[in-house]
DNA sequence: GTAAATTTGTGTTATAAAACATTACCCCCC
DNA sequence: GGGGGGTAATGTTTTATAACACAAATTTAC
């Protein structure tokens, strides 16, 4: 649950790298177009070859970005934490999307249609320059996420995933536990290979005293070693 | 071999995307910082981990963008034709560059200073607008490219490439040639393939009459046959 | 114009990872 | 407190593709 200040303090403070991009009359127009929605755990926030229409910025719990390919497959693209935003590169690239998007756990998300934010970017620069910068550090981090699939074996592969699971959501008090807890199929997702595959390595890496594991709990307990391993393959 | 007043065609004419959302004013600025390079054929336009510095506009040839990984192992992420910009991405994500850009064939390149681009677009919105559409559709296509070389096996994967290729570059006169002349070796590292894999599925597609092979001359007899291959794996 | 280097082609072997097949576990709910 | 759906764990088999090895052809260099 989310109260009513929490959210205006969410709206008018950590909403900070785009709202303080605006000028007072352009935070009125984003503040009367703006509502939030509720999302439960798994649920759909919009799903590949809708049309986009909406800006999503997430204020709490996290979402997963993910594209189903070939088979059952599914390849998760990029994870987002409060406060990201999304779903605008469909809209700006004047294409359906190529990708869905879904909550991981329960989730609170800020909407505004893009209509309103494109309208705002044709007069200020800034938010141009936000957006700008944004997608090109996706795209940076997209690129670079190609040669950790196709080129990494499946022990390096799950390292970095791990890694990237610590550089998004952290860790809890413990300094070592991450502060996600997802499936096995979820993270072998995130690392292009299969559910057994995943739960196996897992189980090595705890054998080498890398991780533990408690259920969806997972310890990091030797980072430099993890880190080795997903560089060199 | 080109000469200064096709030169100056291009930079009035075909430029035109981004050359048209400038005024006056801004069109003298670039003019003024612009100036062209010859590259000769596999010559590096810049090089990963390197500091970006300026806008490349290729004029005349033939461009990739390339990221090497583990091993000597290299991928391909996109590739250029006149008339289209790169080496802004990571200037705009206050990067270093992820990948490195080579001219494929002699090529031209017109050059502009990143910091000359980024002040015109500070006061111009058309501009930062036509950034954050390539940005937005290279994004997209990099998400699907996930897909397509994690996915997808041997055949499919060598198939999306020469569609790929096809779409990028056209064909010759006849229709049906591919209008670029790449290394086996190349043909490799776009499909996320060894060299000897790429060389024994184009033996494989000439024997299924998919393609035509002399040399280097790739023929694309049966698109629609090569395009099925190419969804389904 | 001949040697050297590079690129292309092909067969063989090795191996990483998927596919398949069970079994165990753990909540949740009647 | 005993089913039952989902998730996790693990062993076995199969297969796609890399790795290796070498021969042939083509291009480049001197």
């Amino acid at each position: 649950m989310i109260k009513k200040s929490t959210l205006e303090r969410i709206i008018g403070d950590d909403l900070a790298e785009l709202w303080n991009a605006l000028t007072q009359d352009e935070k009125r127009v984003i503040a009367e177009n703006f509502h939030y929605e509720r999302y439960k755990k798994n649920q759909i926030i919009y799903a590949e070859n809708e049309s986009p229409e909406n800006l999503y910025c997430l204020l709490e719990g996290k979402v997963k970005l993910y594209k189903s390919g070939i088979g059952d497959r599914v390849q998760i693209l990029r994870l987002y934490r409060p406060v990201q935003y999304f779903g605008y590169r469909a809209y700006f690239a004047r294409e359906a999307y190529v990708s869905s998007a879904a909550a991981f756990e329960p989730s609170v998300l800020g909407i505004v249609p893009m209509k309103i934010v494109e309208d705002i970017i044709h007069k200020n620069n800034d938010l141009a320059l936000f957006f700008i910068h944004e997608l090109s550090r996706n795209l940076g981090g997209s690129d670079t996420k190609i040669i950790n699939l196709t080129q990494k074996h499946i022990r390096g592969r799950l390292a970095e995933a791990l890694l990237i699971l610590a550089d998004n959501y952290g860790y809890e008090a413990d300094g070592a536990t991450l502060k996600i807890y997802m499936s096995r199929e979820d993270l072998a997702n995130l690392s292009n290979m299969t559910t057994s595959n995943a739960i196996r390595t897992l189980t090595t890496f705890v054998n080498e005293k890398l991780i533990l594991v408690d259920g969806r709990k997972i310890r990091i307990i030797n980072e430099p070693q993890l880190r080795k391993i997903s560089k060199f393959g």
